[in-house]
RNA sequence: UGGGGUAUAGCGUAAAGGCAGCGCAGCUGGCUCUGAACCAGUUAGUCGGGGUUCGAAUCCCUGUACCCCAGCCA
């Protein structure tokens, strides 16, 4: 096709159109283009399948949010539905956690909850259909003979020598395995396809296996169990899932998939992959996140630096921070690593709107206001989030000594430190303008204790003659601050990739020595005693908090969700 | 070295033959009762080589790199 720039269609459309073009995902678009064709006549539904093996952790909310997401987006139907086809891995105890979890990311599915294992009626029938078709055939090799005889990449497998067993003999093999005749691993009901397939899931795959092991929902009704390739479409197949959103290691099983749902001649849903989630500075496998839980390298499975969604939730993520995280990577089938960086920016950046501000001192040391009469207690408004004229204000209490933060003085100050040092004037947040006089050292040259005497003019942090300070520093009353415990998280690797392999040694080599630090006498305005687990806060100046599930009314524990942004420290470092 | 995928700035992600744009990170500056937030500006990119075309990230050929696959796991 030629057409000249000013006969091009697609610009002219858009100089029409208020709106600017919308860009669409390969995942919308491919939605998009069958709500065009009618292929599915107009419905979306979408589903998460997780099995009841483990814990989510934040490439799983990825998924969730991108499923729910897409049908929410398009008026369609989300289902959850829990892939329980292997008892002899799975528990109870998961579909709790991770109903738990999915329901706290959002995603609704209403009353659509279901469970691979409710279908099994319906695979054993689907599997009988093809046994009578001929296509599919009973199988007596033991596992690793099946292994010996898939063949390789370059040479083609070789058939079973049951594989042409008659419609008869397979039929009757196949009920005597449901019915618990043969011990585990003698036989496998097998897909008769093509044992030369350059794609090895289509070399005869084992569709069904012999297992004595109870399922944690269907007792000990069954012998046999299906396995993943063939369940898993059937499962979307029968739900009516018109999407099936998966990771990019299941997209050549599809032809397989293709393969069941084309003979069986049943409803065929489309199967579409995208790339998982990698993310720096963590690991992400259930098998390395299980080791670091099991040899107590973290605090369990929630430990606030772990990826799983519960670890995130004690951290102080919300949910809606990871529909923000979501948004902003996108989705695609390039198999890319997300910056840690972007994970804190979105919490930040839900955080900011949201936290109540509050003040708090992690390492105090006192400040002793000189010329401030002895005994006397007065209270200070506080606003308590900017971003929010709806959240109001607070009452703090200040009196003649206070804590402030150990770094926000310094004997010998740079040009550039804009806090307290002697003959220096800055603003206490919300109460006064003092100037630091001199400083207490102890023994050992630690400063100790901080004198200033402050300007009765300034109360509420103005002052009357329009003098401005460079400074504005937090502090705590002494009279009325609660004592806590705070546990600042950081990244729980040092390294970007701990997984690669040109490192030396094993990733939990890279294990960040200083991903925890915790800090017993931290010291709280008296308002934070009414935290309960959903607050956020900031506290100002450092950073976000949230109440630990530890915490006590007597011994608070907050845990730090993230720093604030901090380009003092840039600049410290020149 | 059989098959299936994928390559756009430091990291992500758009552009459906027509001005390579956006977010994050970085850097400058502004504003500020949080060295936060916010605002403005700015650096930087189509994996290589051919071809088609007035015009290519996009189409064709060819090469390269990376990811996935030989469980009776999912």
């Amino acid at each position: 096709m030629t057409s000249t720039p000013e006969s091009n269609p697609r610009q002219d459309q858009n100089e029409r159109s208020e709106e600017p073009a919308r860009s669409l995902n390969f995942i919308e678009q491919i939605i998009e283009d069958d709500a065009k064709s009618g292929r599915f006549g107009n419905r979306v539904h979408t589903r998460f399948p997780p099995e009841p093996n483990g814990y989510l952790h934040v490439g799983h909310a990825k998924a969730i949010i991108l499923s729910y997401g897409i049908a929410k987006q398009y008026g369609g139907l989300f289902n959850l539905r829990f892939d329980d086809t292997n008892p002899s891995k799975e528990d109870v105890e998961y579909v709790e956690s991770i109903k738990e979890d999915v329901k706290w990311l959002g995603a609704d599915w209403q009353d659509r909850l279901f469970f691979a294992s409710d279908y099994f009626e319906q695979m054993y029938e689907y599997a009988v259909q093809l046994i009578k078709k001929g296509k599919a055939y009973v199988c007596d090799l033991t596992a690793e003979q099946i292994r010996e005889t898939r063949g390789t990449a370059t040479v083609p497998g070789t058939p079973s020598p049951y594989r042409d067993r008659s419609v008869e003999e397979n039929l009757d093999l196949f009920k005597r395995m449901r019915d618990g005749e043969f011990p585990d691993g003698s036989k496998t009901l097998r897909a008769k396809i093509d044992m030369a397939s350059p794609n090895f899931n289509l070399r005869d795959p084992v569709m069904y296996r012999i297992l004595h092991t109870p399922h944690h929902r269907q007792g000990t009704k069954w012998s046999i169990y299906p396995m993943y390739d063939w369940a898993h479409g059937l499962e979307d197949s029968i739900e009516g899932i018109t999407h099936s959103i998966c990771t990019l290691e299941f997209e050549h099983h599809r032809p397989l998939y293709d393969w069941f749902l084309n003979e069986l001649g049943v409803y065929h849903p489309q199967q579409i992959e995208f790339a998982r989630l990698n993310l720096t500075y963590t690991v992400m496998s259930k098998r390395k996140l299980l080791e670091l839980v099991k040899n107590n390298y973290v605090d369990g499975w929630d430990d606030p630096r772990m990826p799983t969604i519960c670890g995130l939730r004690r951290r102080g993520f919300t949910p809606e921070s990871l529909r923000i995280f979501c948004k902003t990577i996108g989705v695609a089938k390039f198999n890319s690593t997300i910056e840690a960086t972007v994970l804190e920016n979105a919490v930040r950046e839900d955080l900011n709107k949201k936290a109540l501000r509050r003040m708090a001192v992690l390492d105090p040391i006192k400040l002793v206001i000189d010329n401030y009469p002895e005994g006397q207690t007065e209270k200070l408004v506080a606003v308590n989030n900017p971003e929010n004229e709806a959240d109001g204000v607070r009452e703090v209490s200040f009196s003649k000594t206070l804590y402030i933060e150990r770094e926000d003085f310094m004997e010998d100050a740079p040009k550039k430190y804009y806090r307290l040092s002697p003959g220096r004037e800055v603003r206490l947040r919300y109460a006064y303008y003092v100037t630091c006089k001199s400083c207490v050292k102890d023994a050992d040259g630690n400063v100790v204790e901080v004198h200033c005497e402050y300007d009765p003019e300034t109360r509420g942090g103005q002052s009357a003659d329009g003098r401005r300070v460079q400074g504005t520093i937090h502090w705590v009353d002494t009279q009325t601050a609660i004592d806590a415990e705070v546990r600042l998280y950081d990244r729980l690797f040092n390294v970007p990739n701990p997984d690669d392999p040109d490192n030396l040694g094993d990733y939990k080599d890279y294990l960040n020595p200083e991903s925890l630090k915790v800090v017993k006498g931290a010291k709280l305005e008296a308002a934070l005693a009414d935290a309960s687990l959903d607050d956020r806060f900031q506290f100002e100046r450092i950073g976000y908090f949230t109440l630990d599930k530890t915490a006590t009314k007597d011994a608070p524990v907050f845990n730090r969700t993230v720093s604030l942004r901090d380009s003092w420290s840039k600049v410290a470092k020149k």
